[in-house]
DNA sequence: TTGTATGCGTTATCAC
DNA sequence: GTGATAACGCATACAA
């Protein structure tokens, strides 16, 4: 058993309070003799001292620590997410408890539950995002929330995502500018919220340039690369397969890419790729990719900006913030005139 | 502020121990009054009571939450680690609790304290790898402990890891017998367990086969993309460049790829290439690249046993597991026989 | 400058 | 069957 406060009032000879005024050292709060402090400083070092922390969260009813809930950790975009944003906390003495939901809603309301039990001081919770009810009941709980990525419109909490609409948009008229009229789209899960803007940036994209989106030309199922692949081998058996595809995540692209393969074919000569998310690999692929690339670190900037101000401010305004993309040209699409 | 154990008791004008015994249901062991039960158990439901985990915590000093320190969590080796971990924790109705140590031994000594402090029921360790005596120490606290992936030596403590000597061995062996003598080597942080390993399985190989290891196709500094992207380049300005390259992680042999394109040299028909680690996008890359692939699965479902083990039995042998690697032929290496 | 007493919310031991 | 009561380890208001 670790050291406790008493132990080292018994050693010294001091009460348990005047050892725990020298170990937490309030700045000129309470003047304690300096040859006392000296004398529990070395008690305290010599018995490997370390404070309990539940016992002092308990007393003190705050933690300094911040939850945080993702769909899912193995994806890069989350565990930089969950990397960066711990931390920008740190600098902030805030620890993190990052709980993966695992795409499932149950889990991810359990994860919060016990996050909430646990006392956090703040909660950041990109939802899986299928279902919101729950959320809804985080937030009359009072506890300083914050949505990301798969955020919900009608939540009345802070909010910070990437403007998944306009970065679709712009993927999609890079395409018509480059001649393309019969695009393409795979895209995943239907239902959240990146997905739907996603489908109706390449929709409104189209619209805005007169093309009418064909039905065969939409694919979707999931995020994942099994996915892609399916649906882009689906898409080339068409008899007039489009000659430009946007794919709505980098997982979707690397399927496509192995269909592609095993059809032969050339990108970009027989057909253009366009993806969002900019995933490492995408400029080392054989043409390197042209893509959508999601500003990670400004996002995870803003979500602990967004949550420590509401912390300060309980009752400030809400705000819901949205950044946008940036499209990366390499040598995935053709120009066709 | 949320209720307590208190606002029930009072709400139904029992005392705060029947609330809790009816709250926690212990099977058969104290007998309540069905009448009382479900007033209580209507009490609760209406106060929206969640039990305070710390409270709980504390007075148990139990706290069913396992901590996991890792040196990078964007590095999808540990994300996923830390993904299946958790998952079959959560099997055993345990939490986690990640760290990122941001390959800083610093801040994974912090996080190390951290947790003890948070009282942790067990602690899973992948050392940052460059130094090891905070982790001497953690072992003394008596903590059910485990070190993985980049473990030392000397440790008294149950470790799980790959094989990463084999792996390399089998990968450079693969090499040698489709034809190649001069085979290059960029590997990553020297002084790591993991690099060193690696480095002595590709020298081993080379040795067996009566090869000398020249010291101008060995090159090290770092597991990252653009290391492997500077090295590579520095390789192919030699007189006589390698024919073959083997790479200690797949992050290396992404900035080698681009090196490659840079020269518009092609793989594997000016140079051939073989990787530990097999990344999702081995596989879709122009050619798919050969890799030797570490059973992350296994990896982790071994860790929750070891560790389990050692929480059920603090007494049993220590035990140091190591994973056999695969390996995986695609199209990246050449046969010059 | 230091000590005493109290409570944070829970569970467990004992008595009734 | 149920209720007082005492910890768990810490931090603080108040006394001395």
């Amino acid at each position: 058993m670790s050291a406790r406060l008493i132990d080292i009032a018994r050693k010294t000879g001091y009460s348990v309070s005047t050892v725990s005024r020298v170990l937490n050292q309030k700045p000129g709060k309470y003047p304690v003799h300096e040859k006392t402090q000296k004398q529990i400083l070395a008690a305290a070092e010599e018995l490997g001292y370390r404070p309990n922390i539940i016992a002092r969260n308990l007393r003190l009813r705050k933690t300094r620590e911040i939850g945080m809930v993702v769909p899912d950790i193995s994806k890069r975009f989350f565990s930089f997410l969950v990397k960066i944003i711990a931390k920008h906390l740190r600098e902030f003495d805030y620890k993190m408890i990052v709980y993966d939901a695992d795409e499932d809603t149950g889990i991810e309301k359990d994860a919060i539950t016990n996050l909430l039990a646990k006392k956090v001081d703040g909660l950041i919770v990109c939802p899986v995002g299928v279902e919101s009810r729950h959320l809804e009941q985080t937030i009359q709980s009072g506890i300083p929330f914050l949505t990301m990525d798969r955020c919900f419109e009608h939540l009345k909490a802070d909010s910070i995502s990437v403007d998944n609409y306009n970065g679709a948009r712009i993927a999609v008229e890079y395409l018509i500018a480059e001649g393309h009229h019969k695009i393409g789209v795979i895209h995943g899960l239907q239902g959240t919220w990146p997905n739907e803007m996603r489908l109706k940036g390449y929709q409104d994209a189209l619209k805005q340039a007169g093309i009418k989106a064909e039905k065969r030309y939409n694919q979707c199922d999931s995020f994942g690369t099994f996915n892609g692949y399916l649906e882009m081998h689906q898409m080339l058996r068409l008899d007039d397969p489009p000659t430009a595809v946007f794919f709505a995540g980098g997982y979707i692209l690397l399927g496509a890419l192995k269909a592609i393969r095993e059809k032969n074919l050339n990108v970009p000569r027989d057909i253009s790729f366009i993806t969002f998310d900019d995933p490492t690999y995408a400029m080392q692929l054989t043409p390197p990719i042209s893509a959508v690339a999601q500003p990670i670190e400004e996002v995870a900037a803003m979500a602990v900006k967004l949550l420590l101000r509401r912390m300060a401010e309980p009752d400030a305004d809400i705000e819901n913030v949205l950044l946008q993309p940036q499209l990366i040209v390499r040598d995935s699409v053709a120009k066709l005139i």
